[in-house]
DNA sequence: TCTGGGGTCCTAGGACCC
DNA sequence: TCTGGGGTCCTAGGACCC
């Protein structure tokens, strides 16, 4: 597989700055040069801060009740994730960023690798035109990191976000001659090498390991042995040698192999009725996810916890189901979920949360059946489902919303139940929603 | 009172087979 | 008392990422 990939081409990494804060920056223009954060679902903790919000110390990951005080003090402005509004402008960044290089990947909602085959100081002017146009057609700001290696991309994206000389785009070929010659490696803690966590970043300094330069000239083969292949291929790439590869880019559009819909509740919830409930409803989510990737699954799996130790003993139940045949059909997959829980829930317990998690995923096209034998259902309320969906808007009907738990709220896909998120701080979904779009006056 | 959600890869160990 | 060698497949759990 090595050998299939152009050894002289650069990798060159996109990353959004602050991509959630940035994205509400957008339609609120407001909001630049202020101290802003979003929060996880349930505006449970930080997950996203502008660089004023970092400058007031602001953690990410740090739970709102602790510091909603303070920061309101500051006059931080807090918002809900938008999911939906982060979804469409990364989808509109990344198409963009494509029109500039070949091979992108994307690898996370906010950043992509891309291959240059261009020498370094074109590719510096690519770059940096890339990021002028996804700046002002998008208005997000980017950093562009170029190396021989992803490892090592990660890095001068890293130095590129936090030097303003470099304009947002750093090679390399910059760095490594940097601190005398030493290069940039002799002063990076290996806690923030792409690959190494905190477990590992502890055993390492174990053993005397505490700079990326000290990774970079241990033996690999040794490491390997004492550690993982994973960090064995960290440190050929922090020499140079490229050894992560995306296995099928092809397309840019890679299917998941296992797909989870998971949530805290709004509020712990007692008893099987309500659970069921929210599985169900979480079944469906994972479905059309599956049939948005054009895939089957095998095997459903429903979970459900009591969340916090302090107000009671922790407790899960779980179960999983083989389907008799391949499915993406929300009415078998949402029951399955139902069969998987069902007996196993302590009515006393309060759960916090559930999920529905599908594995054993195919193609949708590897699996043929005649018709009649096909999987039990009623096939004509799946479609039924599915045309109500596509016309009004996704869960307008859906499965165990029968129970009373369609909501008053504006979002048109959101349950009403108690269980249901809380999201108060929710912004306007400008680019996905008619009702939402923004309205521009002109004096 | 209140601490997210969704993934991937790798490894070890068990079951099973010849 | 002694108890092969080698392989595959599956699963659970650890670790990491954003």
């Amino acid at each position: 597989m090595p050998g299939e990939h152009a050894p002289a081409s650069m990798v060159v990494l996109a990353d959004a700055n602050n991509f959630f804060a940035s994205c509400e920056t957008v339609f609120h223009p407001e909001l630049a040069g202020k101290p802003v954060v979003v929060l996880s679902n349930n505006d449970g903790c930080v997950v996203a801060r502008s660089n004023e919000a970092k400058q007031l110390g602001i953690i990410n990951g740090t739970p709102w009740f602790m510091i909603r005080e303070a920061a309101e003090r500051d006059h931080v402005i807090a918002r809900s994730s938008n999911y939906e509004l982060y979804g469409s402008l990364s989808r509109r960044m990344m198409s963009v960023l494509s029109t500039f290089l070949p091979g992108q990947e994307v690898y996370s909602i906010d950043e992509c690798f891309m291959r240059s085959p261009w020498d370094g100081e074109r590719t510096r002017q690519i770059c940096l035109a890339m990021r002028r146009t996804v700046l002002q057609g998008i208005g997000i700001p980017v950093s562009v990191g170029v190396a021989p290696t992803k490892t090592l991309a990660k890095i001068t994206n890293h130095w590129a976000k936090r030097h303003e000389r470099s304009h947002g785009v750093t090679l390399w070929h910059d760095l490594a001659q940097s601190d005398g010659g030493a290069g940039i490696l002799a002063s990076i803690p290996i806690e923030d090498i792409w690959g190494v966590g905190r477990r590992l970043a502890k055993r390492l300094r174990g053993i005397g390991i505490r700079q990326a330069a000290q990774l970079r000239d241990s033996d690999p083969v040794a490491m390997r042995r004492r550690f993982s292949v994973q960090l064995e291929r960290t440190i050929l790439e922090l020499n140079g040698f490229p050894c992560i590869y995306d296995d099928d880019h092809a397309g840019g559009n890679t299917r998941n192999t296992e797909l989870l819909c998971s949530r805290m509740f709004g509020e712990p919830v007692q008893g099987e009725d309500h659970i069921v409930q929210a599985v169900s409803v979480y079944a469906q989510y994972a479905c059309r996810r599956l049939q948005r990737q054009h895939s089957l699954c095998t095997t459903v799996s429903a979970f459900c916890s009591s969340g916090n130790v302090h107000t009671g003993i922790p407790s899960a139940a779980h179960g999983s189901m083989t389907l008799p045949d391949p499915s993406d059909d929300p009415v078998i997959i949402a029951a399955a979920a139902r069969t998987a829980l069902h007996g196993s829930i302590i009515p006393s317990v309060r759960y916090a949360r559930a999920g529905v998690l599908l594995t054993g995923l195919i193609d949708a096209d590897a699996f043929h059946t005649l018709p009649t034998l096909g999987a039990n259902s009623d096939p004509g309320l799946s479609s039924v489902l599915e045309q109500v969906n596509r016309r009004f808007g996704p869960m307008r009907v859906g499965i165990g919303c029968a129970a009373g738990i369609r909501g008053e709220g504006r979002a048109s896909e959101e349950v009403g139940a108690r269980w249901a998120m809380k999201r108060n701080m929710l912004s306007q979904r400008c680019t996905t929603r008619w009702e939402e779009m923004p309205v521009v006056h002109a004096n």
